[in-house]
DNA sequence: CTGTTAGCGCTTTCAG
DNA sequence: CTGAAAGCGCTAACAG
């Protein structure tokens, strides 16, 4: 691999000189400039990316963590899509992804931090609180998305949630539904604690009293049983606004098993408009988040951080829409 | 950020003993070692991964090179899980993952691999031809994961394609079906002609004829057309193996569109075993892909390649297994 | 066992 | 406009 020295022999000029030239620089005569340019060219060279970081003390490298669980990125596609947003604006950058799934248990910094292998980075979903501390004083430039809480003084990518989980329950109860039945996953992530408050929202808003066994949350991977639970009673709902598309699907799952259709016999509307959604029968009606855009989006501002904008902590909120397929029926 | 040198202050040592006695060398007094260990704790010291790499010409790095397609993580979980397989191995080593996805049109070298960023690279699935050639000839250590053709000269990791089609089709064979539609995506990639091959195979060694109008492949997403293709016919098979589950996913629909029932009225068989086979009704059968196991072998491989165990390049192949579910009828 | 010296490839003063 | 020199943080060869 030829280096900035050798191209500087083969020029007979200067290292410094071989420097500026290969990086434009005004101090440079042109006509130099576009002899040694031309040298590079032909020997197909590239600066050393750690040298060059080494010296400039950056590393091009962009983090982004998620959270380790069992099937993190494939059990729920939703972060998959986020990292394609992710990657796809950082790939006319000059920026690497180096990825990072972090057990939750771990508190302190993760390695990526410690060692400066990244310029800045992005958290994904829900983390520990200690480790999302420890990062932020780490004072490397960060953004969260979707982040399980907000925090204080950091930049904060989030989804229009209660707006979408109005949006669906209003759709339910325009339908003609009036019992509607509330899954989740843990309520005590921003996310779904948002969309319960869209559902109990839009149920005030059309004078229908809020029942409490009617919502139900738990785990992600609860559906099923959360759905059957709902159902398994005297006056079961009539339809299930699943603040999740796998809970969801879940659901289709506890209705069919009690014997009854999914849109027929109960109606379902989900949130997040997964790839599954579409593949389901039948389709399944749902809120739309612009995945791909939380991942671009961040990554943007996250740019902005690096570059010093330092401007107050803004909240970007992406908008979500009503996607409608089959799995509501109109009652009257 | 403390450095190795203000340590060495600290110590009354020159920075090369407290090197030495940080990279818990054999040529540094006991006492010594213990003081600057010391020392280096309390000021929470890490080394820079940048100027160390920079010294020893390595970046402990391992690119991981995806085909950007629309929705090339999430739109095939399958490739996710590979991801998490290679997370989970990469976790105790010291080596971090460059994600990547490379569009297709792509054929010259990626930057990580220009700049020198990467100590090793893993390419997962298909990718342009020329892009491989040019990135085998940079010599950067690398191995082939699940990819659509094998390169001279490298190490593949491979899926038992060829066995577990056969296994699928031999299934279907003993639950009585004898006219049995094959789908699958674009045969010329490995995985699917291998399938193609162990599906034939099957039939063969049950002396059953093979039926071209039985065999129908084309774009992964184009399930629902094969198999509707497969079923408007006078004679439709009685059954389906579908060489990926997507495939089989969209052959639910077409079946069910055309006012039958999977199962009952047409049985199915997919290949891989994404998450996503547990959720539809009825359960897919599949053949099941150790998909993590692909990838924590693959970074194994690379691992052993970069330290310059020079072995004759040698495929591994990751065995499949068949998983019933309920998605096959036992006719007689 | 410890320290001195040199240098990885590049950028950046600063003097000419 | 060009070049000499210094140095980023670390490791390695070698001398003591």
């Amino acid at each position: 691999m030829i280096t900035i020295n050798e191209i500087a022999k083969l020029a007979n000029v200067s290292k410094s000189t071989v420097s500026k030239a290969l990086n434009n620089r005004s101090d440079v005569g042109e006509e130099t400039k576009i002899k040694i340019q031309q040298i590079a060219r032909q020997h197909n060279f590239t600066p050393s990316a750690i040298a060059k970081g080494f010296r400039k003390r950056v590393t091009e490298n962009i983090g982004v963590i998620f959270r380790r669980e069992e099937r993190s990125l494939s059990g729920n596609p939703f972060y998959s899509r986020v990292l394609e947003g992710i990657e796809e604006e950082a790939l006319p950058t000059e920026y690497n992804l180096l990825l990072h799934l972090v057990p939750d248990s771990l508190s302190d910094l993760p390695n990526i931090a410690r060692k400066k292998q990244v310029d800045g980075i992005l958290l994904i979903g829900t983390h520990n609180k200690m480790f999302v501390e420890n990062l932020r004083e780490s004072q490397i430039p960060m953004v969260l998305v979707d982040p399980g809480m907000l925090v204080d003084g950091c930049y904060h990518v989030l989804i229009d949630n209660e707006n979408g989980a109005f949006m669906a329950t209003k759709y339910l109860i325009e339908s003609g539904h009036q019992k509607i039945g509330f899954i989740s996953g843990d309520i005590s992530r921003l996310s779904f604690f948002q969309r319960l408050q869209g559902y109990l929202k839009a149920l005030q808003h059309h004078h229908i009293p809020v029942s409490d066994c009617l919502i139900k949350n738990g785990d992600m991977e609860k559906g099923y049983e959360l759905a059957k639970s709902l159902l398994a009673t005297d006056h079961p709902p009539t339809a299930i606004f699943a603040s999740h598309d796998i809970n969801a699907i879940h659901a289709y799952k506890a209705i069919q098993d009690l014997g009854l259709k999914v849109r027929d016999d109960i109606s379902v509307i989900g949130f997040d408009d997964i790839d599954l959604s579409r593949m389901v029968t039948p389709n399944l009606s749902t809120i739309r988040v612009f995945k791909k855009k939380l991942g671009s989006l961040a990554l943007q501002k996250l740019h902005k951080i690096m570059n010093g904008e330092k401007q107050v902590p803004v909240n970007s909120v992406v908008p979500v829409e009503l996607v409608e397929r089959d799995s509501v029926k109109r009652v009257h």
